[in-house]
DNA sequence: GCCGTTTTCGGCCCGACTGTTTTCAGTCG
């Protein structure tokens, strides 16, 4: 798929461009498309040019420029471009605080061309008494560099988290607030993040910022003033605070939850409607009448849309859906039942079955399945066909004395480097749930680990894969496997596809459940818990379900126990699944 | 470069903070 490498061609002519000072919007027609092409959840070159031509943004040009690339590997425009400006430039824009101006600047008057000069002449002191630059400017650029250096770009969203809940919580007990909400990209449930966003309202705005700024975990304050402030925590992670009126909160939130083309999308639609919408509310343009901004809702109602939830908010067609009726009611970690994938302390879990069934039972699951590793894992203390039977013993003893809940018999069964399981099928085959993932051999060709998970995937036992990508967000990355052949087949066959709550794999991606749902292809959103508190991650299971597009429908595990197991078993008749079978 | 209840040209979202500029440009989100 080629799609990624189109937005950065498109990335990069938008990049040069704005060296050269054109035309903004022009510019912004280039970013724009990147976006929608990187984020589309189909192969650009399988499409025809009306269907590209149909995505917003995309227009004869770029259409053209999509199929030159896709046809040739290069474009033309972007050729011309770098012959007139280095491709150094565009890794100083990359640059904290340097931008167009400031770079075409450098270059001109002072022959920058690469990030390295840069560093060089900023350690040199050399910068300074250039036009518009000082020391204090000098500093930043040095410091910027810095950052750059260190790839703190992205924070995993895992890691984010939870420090925003923390600043959260600290400025409600040290400062009077009145709202207080983290917005931004966590709010939106990117897997990544660049920065915490946080609104809040107060009737001392001014003591809040003190607050803030004085928070144990700052490194350094970036800016400070009355209503916005940012800062540096010590992990390095940028965090922004806002604050506003309480009649301006909702604006505020919907506005800092972004995205930013999501918003600019409503900001247009706003002025045809002849309204005006900005962090403050929305206003009538004829007598600038305030029409609503207390409440998030009303920034979409004043524009005649429903509420959009903020993990859909990326411009990718939830505008239109909005519009024209056809949101999805999107899953709830509410309708989730149960979790099922869960290690115990017979692999590599921490606690025995009955820590894990009470802690289930908490979350007000009716169902848990144990999914144990299988012997090829050795370092996970993974289950021989000896232990298995044992384990499946004690768990139709737990479940005869169990009410109202269910502890299904399964495993998480490897997939071995030739595609073949770790564990003989009839032994398999007496489990309520067969859960296969791959844990060697990452680094197989792109043909090789495709097909491995096409075997596993063909064999009747098997009911679901396990993190298909085998990602760790900031890791490692993504085995090279062909996601839309796995997902054609597993709509043949009837595996599901799990996504993986794991703040650290999030595995299916959001990406990938939105292709899975055009083919029609059952989720299931589990943990992979190894203790009791990781039964918490499913929440950014549900996230990336919902950011997906994913509705209830999809997600096998908001299915009542019973329901459930008839899907399994249904999905496990050999005469359904044999290999090769006419569609 | 895209797009159309402002429709084939002339628009295209909006505001805060910093640094250096003495009135505002650049950058960011």
């Amino acid at each position: 798929m080629k799609n990624q490498q189109i937005a950065v061609v498109f990335n990069e002519i938008a990049s040069l461009l704005e060296l050269k000072g054109e035309n903004p919007f022009r510019i912004r027609a280039y970013q724009r498309a990147a976006l929608t092409i990187g984020g589309l959840a189909r192969d650009a070159a399988g499409m025809a040019d009306a269907e590209l031509r149909a995505l917003p943004g995309i227009g004869p040009d770029l259409v053209g420029k999509i199929r030159e690339f896709l046809d040739t590997g290069r474009v033309n425009t972007l050729e011309e471009l770098l012959r007139e400006i280095p491709a150094g430039l565009l890794d100083i824009l990359r640059v904290p605080g340097v931008g167009p101006k400031t770079a075409k600047m450098l270059h001109e008057k002072a022959g920058v061309g690469s990030l390295g000069e840069l560093e060089r002449l900023t350690r040199e002191g050399k910068l300074a008494g250039l036009p518009g630059i000082q020391k204090k400017t000098e500093e930043n650029i040095r410091k910027g560099i810095d950052m750059l250096r260190r790839g703190r770009e992205r924070h995993p969203l895992g890691r984010a988290m939870p420090v925003a809940e923390e600043i959260v919580r600290a400025l409600r007990a040290k400062a009077p607030m009145g709202r207080i909400a983290v917005a931004g990209s966590i709010r939106r449930w990117k897997e990544t993040v660049k920065d915490i966003d946080i609104v809040a309202t107060s009737v001392k705005p001014e003591k809040v910022m003190a607050a803030f700024t004085g928070l144990p975990m700052v490194r350094e304050v970036l800016a400070r003033g009355t209503t916005k402030s940012s800062l540096l925590t010590g992990d390095g992670i940028q965090v922004d605070l806002r604050v506003v009126e309480e009649e301006s909160f909702g604006a505020a939130l919907q506005y800092f939850t972004g995205s930013k083309e999501h918003n600019i999308r409503l900001r247009e639609m706003a002025s045809r409607a002849g309204l005006k919408i900005n962090e403050y509310g929305v206003f009538r343009e004829s007598d600038g009448k305030r029409i609503g901004g207390k409440q998030e809702g009303e920034i979409y109602k004043a524009l005649g849309l429903p509420f959009i939830p903020p993990e859909l908010r990326e411009d990718g067609g939830e505008i239109e859906a909005a519009a024209d009726g056809s949101l999805p009611r999107l899953v709830t970690l509410e309708e989730i039942r149960g979790d099922l994938h869960v290690h115990t302390n017979w692999s590599d879990g921490g606690h025995d079955l009955d820590v894990l069934v009470r802690a289930a039972k908490r979350k007000g699951y009716q169902y848990i399945a144990v999914t144990d590793h299988s012997k090829g894992l050795g370092v996970a203390h993974g289950l021989d066909e000896r232990r298995l039977r044992e384990q499946i013993a004690q768990i139709d003893e737990a479940n005869r004395s169990l009410k109202g809940f269910r502890v299904l018999r399964g495993v998480e069964v490897d997939i071995r480097g030739d595609g073949t399981l770790d564990l003989p099928d009839d032994l398999l085959g007496e489990l309520d749930i067969v859960v296969a993932s791959i844990h060697s051999g990452f680094r197989q060709s792109r043909e090789k680990i495709t097909a491995r998970l096409l075997s596993a995937m063909r064999n009747p036992v098997v009911s679901v894969i396990a993190h298909p990508s085998g990602r760790l967000i900031g890791e490692r990355d993504p085995y090279d496997v062909d996601m839309e052949a796995i997902f054609r087949e597993a709509a043949v066959c009837g595996v599901a596809m799990e996504i993986n709550a794991y703040p650290a794999r999030l595995d299916l991606s959001d990406h990938h459940v939105r292709m899975a749902r055009r083919y029609g292809i059952p989720l299931i959103v589990s943990t992979d818990a190894h203790i009791t508190a990781h039964f918490d991650y499913m929440e950014y299971g549900v996230a990336i379900a919902r950011k997906g597009w994913a509705v209830a429908g999809d997600v096998l595990n908001t299915l009542p126990c019973r329901s459930l197991l008839k899907r399994l078993r249904s999905g496990k008749n050999p005469g359904v699944r044999s290999p090769g079978r006419k569609a």
